[in-house]
DNA sequence: AATTAAACCTAGTAATTTACTCGGAAATGA
DNA sequence: TCATTTCCGAGTAAATTACTAGGTTTAATT
């Protein structure tokens, strides 16, 4: 029960756009590397980002990627949900076809599962991406006192 | 980014305990009979449940299970936490020694991570499974209105 | 005392999911 | 036309999950 490097992975690239690709597009090739994440992994990241309306590409030499909104526009439920699916627990809430569960409203377990989906989704609605970058300001300034790199910091992430 | 079927069963299993071993100890079989959970697999999750001192146990013949403490002070968080160790999405919060980021205050991710992990482990410590059991009754008598039997409902469940 | 019903314990394994890599095709600016 | 980049689909190794199997110990019943 842990999210996937899709998720974690999939914002830090969503972040890094956000705080470099403010004018230019930016390549996939330097969010990697900054990222230290491999290309070819987050090509496939980007493209889920990018059905969901949340990046936009130019295709060709020197193009890349860009914010597809405003990062007041963007939530992280938004940016997760497009990268790791749904964010529900189970799948009977997440009202997959395949649940044997899904017909069944007898089911009391089921009153704990839609709490929980609720309270996650409830609660990266409310995170914005601009209130990650005020964050991440914090925290770079925060690690400048501290004699540490904005690239050292950059490049981490859990 | 599922619950384990250790979080889904573990709790299925506790309150069919709550219900059916009010006054004697029931066996395992019984639970994994009625829950439809093979026995063997029921013995691991109850092993945790065990040690967590949720439920307790009586050995040999006529022996089983029984809650060991009144369902008003157990909560849901306490049952899935001891069944799939810490509910948090991400190793950093929940303290994995393993996690290379553990050391890092500089991490703009974590805010989100942490703050999904508090409302998840919120929610769940705020339900009671005391208050399943008035869902249940709920349910029950939700069902046997349209004609399905009590078997039927309680052998169900995500 | 023997039998039986149960909890308890450990190790193994099949199936599934995750986390990638690889190779190439299409687009576009220089 | 060439370098750079997005775009696309298939394949695979590693990790995790979801179990099963086979036994030991404990205690009530006969």
């Amino acid at each position: 029960m842990k999210l996937t490097t899709k998720g974690r992975y999939g914002l830090r690239a969503v972040i890094d756009l956000a705080v470099y690709a403010k004018e230019e597009p930016v390549s996939l090739a330097e969010v990697a590397e900054r990222q230290k994440i491999s290309i070819s992994y987050l090509e496939q990241l980007i493209a889920k980002l990018k059905k969901a309306d949340i990046v936009k590409s130019t295709r060709g030499a020197q193009g890349g990627y860009t914010l597809a909104k405003a990062p007041e526009q963007i939530s992280v439920g938004e940016i997760l949900r497009a990268l790791e699916g749904t964010l529900d627990l189970v799948d009977c809430v997440a009202g997959n076809k395949d649940s044997e569960c899904a017909s069944f409203d007898f089911c009391v377990t089921k009153y704990v599962w839609q709490r929980i989906s609720d309270s996650i989704n409830a609660t990266v609605d409310a995170i914005s991406l601009s209130e990650l970058l005020v964050e991440n300001e914090r925290v770079k300034h925060l690690a400048s006192e501290q004699g540490i790199s904005e690239k050292e910091v950059s490049g981490n992430g859990c």
